[in-house]
DNA sequence: TTAAATTCCTACTAATTTACTAGGATTAGT
DNA sequence: ACTAATCCTAGTAAATTAGTAGGAATTTAA
């Protein structure tokens, strides 16, 4: 049940934007690679994760980078975990089409533990985290 | 994110002797095994976790077999999941020394999610399991 | 118009973890 | 003694995650 590196770097880039969104700054790839400590092209992938959910946007080209498409108070933790954690389901027969054919016991737990997590992540926006204010 | 084989079937299996607690009748391994589609050989090692963490108890040689240490109702999914899933821990750096001293803005969020979790998961008891009762 | 800086796309490989297999030792009942 | 069971531990296979790599496309600036 561990969260994996794409969600902690992933959520560690968003709160990087969120720092800046204010002065409408955009941030490049090599840049967040340094603060973060991560290679540029890994973490090209991980921001294309964000990219595609419409958490940030790019700007190409000479002087392009990436920021968030939203105020960061309007971002919530949730939304950034879910679109660069591809296994945020705790179990698989939820989300693809098991449909409780199974009448297995623990199937409304996994479901309830999976809504109780994520009822949790959206409580808290980007905007709390730059903040560190938990 | 995903919940370990170890936890589902340990779930699966917790919840058997659940059933057969108030009769005070033990089940074997191979008849756990047979139940829940997994080989003895590998639910063993499961249900040895769970033996560990005073969840069950083990009557060896012959008509032996497991029960639960104590009622149902006074066990909770959370104790169940934490003794065979390895990794309940949400990120590393929480429960390993890390103390923050890396500063980093997600340390509290992974924190108090952990928390969140596993406060969901002390409320469930194994008879509600049982019961189908969430 | 060319060079530089940047994102974009996608295939591949290495590392780690998870899931499972296997063999036999130990214990207890009949 | 034999049988049915748990116990212990080492090994292997499968899957996932993490990271590497190369180059195409796009935009800006000189």
């Amino acid at each position: 049940m561990k969260m994996s590196s794409k969600a902690r770097y992933g959520l560690y880039v968003a709160v990087e934007l969120a720092k800046k969104y204010a002065q409408g700054e955009v941030a490049t790839v090599s840049a967040l690679a340094q603060s973060t400590g991560v290679t540029e092209k890994y973490l090209e992938q991980i921001i294309a994760l964000m990219k595609k959910a419409n958490i940030v946007v790019a700007l190409r080209g000479a002087n392009g980078g990436y920021k968030l498409l939203d105020s960061p108070q309007n971002i919530t933790v949730g939304q950034v975990l879910r679109a660069v954690e591809d296994n945020l389901e705790i179990v698989d027969c939820i989300h693809n089409g098991c449909d409780n054919k199974c009448h297995c016991v623990s199937r409304n737990l996994w479901a309830k533990l999976y809504e109780n997590i994520n009822t949790y992540l959206d409580t808290i926006s980007l905007q709390q985290l730059a903040d560190d204010d938990l």
